[in-house]
DNA sequence: TATAGGTGTTTGTATTTCACAAACCATCGA
DNA sequence: TCGATGGTTTGTGAAATACAAACACCTATA
């Protein structure tokens, strides 16, 4: 339960007092609406004096929050204790959906889950980490109960193949950015967690055009990712194919999915270009 | 995209100035901060000005609730629009997740739905509308790229095959609640559309087990639903397939068909009770 | 190249609204 | 019956927010 929160919600929020002039203002109440989503978060739904103790603020304050938190329908009470509701799952699904990547991608990612029968991902960065819009499981997959049913949370990118693939397309300052803020933990004894093997890497990724993720993150799983991109070589996400290493390996079948993946990669990004006729992509932040 | 928004986010809010005494104070800064929430969710994104006449809200206003959201990271700005992020999904997830009626009856639903070969819906209740927490496509299912694609959202209960199941096993006085808040719209000529006659369909279904839904939300379409309940009687959700009114009806086919969705159903209700040993099962409010 | 009109952003300040503590009210078990 | 442990309500001072107006920036157009 530890690592659960580890990097998840960022670093400590710094209310207005401390706000250096020209940066914008920001409404202490809403940051503790949100500190009450995360708490009810971290702790599995709970209730008013566990939050008030958790959160160090009076029961009364909690209350209130709580009580309005609810009448938005973003809470739920069950007997005494409170949880999030299925407000979010909407919200969030509205949102996915608002995503070019994952309605365009969801359907070709299932037949490249079908064609090569291994796990694929679809993958998109925010915040400087990565999160996973879609997953398909295809028959021979292995570990897929596990893989399928791991909690979805938004994970460091340099240690997949999704997140490699978009690290290698993403500005170099931006990249750097991202270390900075977050480094590079080691998850296995491959991982990479010297910042100029990194940048390297992300030089080999793009100029052979996919990502390869060896025991980086799971000891004995081999993954292979391509980048997808816009006409205006902005990075908008990545695939990717998983499977154990035995397999993976094996040479002529390794070519294949390389292949594959690149080319769904393509695919995808021919039916995005047709559809965003001629709209600016303007960057994140 | 009028309908879009008709029922879902429920009717106007009430703050603080008009609270009748002895029920709760609620924080007027915070359903403010929702309000943005809903408002770019409806507006699919929005600059700033867009907002605040949107909302009727000062400029300097809107943009401070903004920036809050952003460094909450539940909104991020690309160019000069602002947008909801995928925290959402990520929190959605997680809520899922939570929901013992989602983890146990997953892989279930994703059985039946291989074995009927049509397509299968998980759904529960939550102020007093069905969400779908899961769907699953058999490999005949037919429109399933509709069904698949389709935008998630809250919808009335009355007229779907997991709806009805579920109002069948709620108590009396809540169907009375649900339906005084929501009425009773059609979707078909075939909804039921008259008070007393849910009442008798509800009880038909409570005897003989199973729930019908007869091109009741959309015409050609039959589905096939029965509730999940806990040891307590409290009813968790529900489940049911779906498929071309043509093939459904065929008499065997039909009443195979009904067999698997109960038994599926009670699978998941024995698996559930295995887990759940001992809890209390409070109502949700 | 200047200018008008459209953005998003910043600031000062009045006043609304929130935070706190303490009282209150259930429920449960000893 | 009593005490302990929850959640809920209330009054009031202190602090955070809402507003308007000024600002900076961009883009189109004269």
């Amino acid at each position: 339960m530890k690592y659960k929160h580890l990097y998840w919600w960022g670093r400590k929020r710094r209310y207005d007092g401390e706000r250096p002039t020209g940066s914008p203002r920001t409404l202490k109440t809403v940051s503790r609406a949100f500190d009450l989503v995360r708490a009810l978060e971290e702790l599995d739904g709970a209730g008013v004096t566990e939050l008030s103790e958790y959160l160090d603020l009076s029961k009364s304050v909690v209350y209130n929050y709580l009580s309005t938190l609810r009448s938005e329908k973003f809470v739920v009470k069950e007997g005494d204790t409170y949880r999030l509701s299925l407000q979010f799952l909407l919200v969030g699904e509205y949102v996915r959906y608002q995503n070019t990547l994952y309605r365009i991608g969801k359907s070709e990612l299932e037949d490249l889950a079908e064609k090569t029968g291994e796990f694929a991902h679809l993958a998109t960065e925010q915040h400087g980490l990565g999160v996973n819009l879609y997953k398909v499981s295809g028959e021979k997959a292995v570990g897929s109960d596990y893989q399928v049913n791991k909690l979805q949370r938004a994970d460091y990118l340099h240690f997949s193949a999704t997140g490699k693939a978009i690290l290698a397309h993403l500005p170099r300052e931006r990249v750097e950015w991202i270390v900075d803020r977050y480094g590079l933990p080691s998850k296995t004894e491959s991982t990479i967690t010297d910042r100029e093997d990194l940048f390297e890497e992300l030089e080999t990724i793009r100029e052979r055009g996919y990502s390869l993720n060896d025991e980086e993150e799971i000891t004995g799983l081999q993954a292979i990712g391509a980048p997808v991109t816009n006409r205006h070589g902005r990075v908008l996400g990545s695939i990717s194919v998983s499977g154990p290493v035995r397999r993976m390996k094996r040479s002529e079948y390794h070519e294949q999915l390389i292949e594959e993946v690149v080319n769904t990669a393509n695919v995808i990004e021919v039916n995005i270009n047709m559809e965003e006729t001629d709209d600016e992509f303007p960057t994140f932040s």
